[in-house]
DNA sequence: CTGAATCCAGATGGATACTG
DNA sequence: CAGTATCCATCTGGATTCAG
């Protein structure tokens, strides 16, 4: 019971599971492309949520010596024990719009 | 990608998972039972967050005929298919805490 | 390109009191 | 017991602008 709380301390936030998603299927990724990635999130939003995972040692920032500078994120090794509980969210996901409605 | 926004919009909200974890636990559970098992929620926060889930078809309401009322709650056929997940994210909380620190 | 800073509306959620 | 209602502080997050 606590430990599910502890889990979701470290993905609250509307964007944190998207991202980390978005950061599953790409292996390396860009600022900018997972702006693009994950729909309807600010570059405001994108920033804060991805320090907080850097805090958290799921996602690994580096930056890229290139003019202009570009930044890659990926997920980490332990970041990485959290792609079986993505994708299995994902199929939920499927699953269940086809559950609720037609929508 | 849209699928996991899918799976999100029905997970939102700081207490849903806990909740559903509980409900995991108990297979049928009373309001105040859950207003225990989830530490820190608030009888609004509780009553709230279990009508979106009843909404969304995760979770049975059932008011038993008894002096004083009680009501019963339990996850949906549908509710249940989250139990893997659940567990998975219950594990993964654990393993988190051992690997951030010895908090 | 990758952010950080500011401004601000609206959502979230706690505390408390009240009802059937 | 199982909520509902109200009040109110805080947090969230979008839009926009600015900087290295």
């Amino acid at each position: 019971m606590r430990a599910i709380q502890d889990a979701m301390d470290v993905l609250n936030g509307k964007w944190k599971i998207s991202i980390i998603s978005s950061l599953c299927c790409y292996n390396t990724r860009r600022f900018s492309d997972i702006l693009n990635d994950v729909e309807g999130i600010s570059n405001r939003m994108l920033s804060k949520e991805l320090k907080e995972l850097e805090i958290n040692k799921l996602v690994k920032r580096t930056v890229l010596d290139t003019q202009p500078i570009a930044v890659q994120y990926e997920l980490t090794e332990h970041g990485n024990t959290l792609k079986t509980i993505i994708f299995n969210l994902t199929d939920w996901g499927i699953e269940h719009r086809k559950k609720i409605v037609g929508k």
